[in-house]
Formats: structure tokens, C-alpha cells, sequence
DNA sequence: GGGGACTAACGTACAGCGTACGGTAGTGTG
DNA sequence: CACACTACCGTACGCTGTACGTTAGTCCCC
């Protein structure tokens, strides 16, 4: 029974066996010192390990590995798995800095939405924790500077305060599903391979729409952000009429 | 130690402690006759399973006690969980029966997209499956049906093949954009509540149009489907325009 | 200085997950 | 009647999140 104990001994191994400085335990390390972890720490490592490795790599046990820390530790700062994915989450959108450009509000209101669309999608990870959400929340909390400003700018366009609303509900959900999407599909190549074979193996009689736009089709699923300004196009035209006519 | 064995005793129990026809085993059952698993029964169970107790309590063990089955005798029809996700989704995508409306082009292309919003959001699981979708291909497989009809309806209605193509991607990223909001926030009643303290909350002269729109978009929040028919006709305006005026 | 309180960091353990692997039993065919 | 085949299943492995109790570094007060 003793014997299957691996041979990198736990606990206090044989005291300076080679008189070299080497420390002593070079892949376990004894206990992390008292101030080595903070919440801010934590985060840093855990975004990075979600940008790197992506959603599905993530698990506590890695975060502390990467920290270097006993896994546990962790619970110290965050109750657990999801209100540290709620702190990761807003630390992210907080990063917003809505673009200044100068022009019209429509033109202001573009470059903002923009904005938002290339903050999700450097960041998918973050985006799927926005998407799946378990904390049932709004993602308010931090969102609230892209929300005020593109709530503003459809004030200054003219709209009233429930088409301003809706028109802002509306630019909200076409972009989480664009990015989404860019994530899902635009951003591997794989993807956009395998929905090219099932476009091409389609019968024609059945789907003659599908099967004639089949260029087209490929052409639009391989540029994301030309896609996403083009739909944020048409839902701006639909603002703008909003706008021009009256109540 | 061997009293720690709970009552119900796991392997053959005393036979016939009764002279009861009670069954011998009421809990566990011995192994299922030959014919008792197929791939579409699963996909029933699986599906019932989603839409009662959610994604998140799904397992496959769950699934397989609820088919008074063995785990493993899951994998006999489908090679693993994501396998049998794929196809519990494209069942659900099949389902999809375009509303035979009459009307004009763009009336009827309406119509059909909220056909698909509303199939999304009878399903939450089922959409959060599509949205997540580790298996990387598009849902192409079996939303074939609803994608042909939008796109003819788009040439139908004048567009180019460019155009079509463009306007279906961006009625689809709404389309499940909508829907996932929906299923996070406004099918939740406690998601909407604290929506509301945040934005009673929020400081007044940081977030003025927030703080102004309050209401309006507490309103915005309280239907989905309206929400959605908003946005949706924001677009069709947009692609209306892209019709009437030439490339 | 010394002892006690506080708490950051941690080790262990548990329930549950997906599933690889090998076993078993019922069926169809020679 | 025997054999091959395979649908169903039991066990086990490595993984997950985290409850609980332990340890050890730090600070304060006597």
C-alpha cells in the first residue's frame, strides 16, 4: 500500500538532499504567504485564462493552479464559480469607453453600438457568461455607460422616451446575437467550412432560395463586423424614420 | 459499519417477505427488456426533461432513470451528450412549420419571424442549446425550412442576392438575440425586479437618460414579444427601403 | 515579550458529472 | 442446439464545485 504513494513525497521531504540551492519542493509549493491574493489578482488571472483558454477550459481548481494557490483559497473573495464569473463579467464591461467621434447623433450612435459589438467579441468567453447568465440579472450593473449614452443619443435624435426604450432594447438584443453568432461561427474557419458542405449538399428542388444564394450566403457568414454593420444599418434607418416623423 | 446500509436493502432482498403481489423490487428495477430504448423515445424523454426541469438539471443520468434505463444504455444510440443535444435541437429546429399567411412579401416575411421567435421561446432550454452550441456548425441541418422561406420573401420582395442574404443574417442575430433576452430577463419576474431596484439605484447625474427612461424601459422589459415585433419592424423598415430604392 | 483572537490560505472529502471499458443476457441465425 | 451479435448495464476513472474543519501568519492588548 505505501509503496503507490508517489515518489514527490507531500509532506516535508528528506531536508537538503543535494546541497544545491534549489529550493527544496520545486512542484509543490508549502502554503502561498498571507497577502498573495486579492480580488483584483484573482480576476486578472481569471480573465486571462478565459481569453486564452476559452469557457469550457475554466474550472476553480485551474484559476488557483495558475495563481499558484490552494484552490480553496479562492473562496476567501468570491462565494464561488458564479459570482466570480458576475465580478469577471462587470469588470469587462466596465472596460466600455464610449468612442467620441464627432458627427450627428445617428453617426454618434453607430460608433457606439460598434463599440459595443468589438468589446463582445474580443471576448468570448465573457460574452458566453453573458449569455448564459445563470445570475438571472440584467447585465445593468456595469453596462450602464454604453446603456445612458445610446439611451441619450436616441433622446437628441428626437424620439420619444418609449421609443427610445424599445429602439435602445432592439440595438441591445441585435448585438448580443450578432456577436454571439460572430463567436459561434464568423470567428472558425471549421464552421463556416462545415455550413458550406450542408449548403452545398442541399436539394435544390426543396430549397431554391437557399441553394441560389449560396454565394452570397458564404459571403456574409465570413466577415462578422461587415455583417453586424450592416443589420445596425437597417435598424438605424428604422430609428431614423422614428425620428423624422411625428408621434 | 454494516449498519450504516439504509433499509431498502440494494441486491436481492428477502424473497417474498410478503405474500403481497407487491413486486420484489419497487425501486430498482432489473434491466430493461430489448426493445425498450430507441433514439426517437430518448429524444422525447430528453426534450420533456429540458422543458420541465431546465438545461442546467439535465444529465444524462437524470435522463436515463427518467427512461427506467441504465446510463449507459444512452450511448448504444448516440455517441455522447453533445450528439444527443444536436439532435434533440434539430428536432425542436424541425418542428418549424412556416404560417401560411397571406399578405404582402414583407407582411409575410413578419409572420415568419415571429413563427421562429416564438418556437425559440417555447423551448428556453432548447435555445440556450443553439445559442451555446459547443458542436460548432451552424444550426443550418434543420432550420433549413424557415431560412428558405425568409430568403425567398427577401427576393420576392426585390432585394439582391447580396442584400437577401445580408437581411436574413441580420433578422436572424435579432431573432435569437431576442429570444435569449427573453428567456433571461422578461419570462423571470425576479430578473425584471431587480431590474428595477438597479435602475431606481443608479445616480441621477451620472445616468440622466437612464434615470429619465426609467419607466419606459421597465416597460420594454415587461414583454418580450412586443419588444421583439418593435425591433422586428425597425428592420423591416430598413429592408423595405433597401427595396424600393435601387442598388 | 507573550498569549490570545482573528482570519487568510489550505487539505480533505463528498456528491455529482460524462463516459471508457468490459460484462451479461436475450435474440436471431447457422 | 450452439454460436455470434448486440442492447443493456455495472463499475470505475478523472473531473467538477464547494462544505467543512484545520493550520499558520499577523496583530493587538496585557
Amino acid at each position: 500500500m505505501a509503496l503507490t504513494r508517489p515518489v514527490y513525497a507531500p509532506d516535508v521531504p528528506s531536508e537538503q538532499s543535494t546541497a544545491t540551492a534549489v529550493p527544496p519542493r520545486p512542484a509543490r509549493r508549502s502554503r502561498a504567504p498571507r497577502g498573495s491574493l486579492n480580488p483584483d489578482l484573482i480576476l486578472d488571472h481569471a480573465l486571462r485564462l478565459l481569453d486564452e483558454k476559452g469557457l469550457d477550459a475554466f474550472s476553480m481548481r485551474a484559476l488557483a493552479e495558475d495563481l499558484g494557490v490552494g484552490t480553496m483559497a479562492l473562496y476567501t473573495y468570491f462565494r464561488g464559480k458564479d459570482e466570480l464569473f458576475r465580478a469577471a463579467r462587470d469588470r469587462v464591461l466596465a472596460t466600455y469607453t464610449p468612442p467620441s467621434t464627432e458627427g450627428s447623433w445617428d453617426q454618434r450612435l453607430r460608433s457606439a453600438c460598434i463599440a459595443v459589438h468589438e468589446l463582445f467579441i474580443g471576448r468570448p468567453a465573457v460574452l458566453r457568461l453573458l449569455a448564459e447568465s445563470t445570475a438571472s440579472d440584467d447585465f445593468l450593473d456595469a453596462a450602464t455607460s454604453a446603456m445612458d449614452r445610446m439611451l441619450s443619443l436616441l433622446l437628441e435624435g428626437g424620439l420619444g422616451p418609449e421609443d427610445a426604450a424599445r429602439a435602445y432594447g432592439t440595438l441591445s438584443r441585435f448585438t448580443i446575437g450578432s456577436a454571439l453568432r460572430e463567436v459561434r461561427v464568423c470567428a472558425r474557419p471549421e464552421a463556416v467550412e462545415i455550413f458550406r458542405s450542408r449548403i452545398a449538399a442541399l436539394p435544390r428542388d426543396r430549397f431554391p432560395a437557399l441553394a441560389d444564394l449560396a454565394p452570397e450566403l458564404l459571403l456574409s457568414t465570413e466577415s462578422g463586423r461587415e455583417q453586424y454593420e450592416y443589420g445596425l444599418d437597417l435598424i438605424l434607418c428604422g430609428i431614423r424614420h422614428l425620428a423624422s416623423g411625428p408621434a
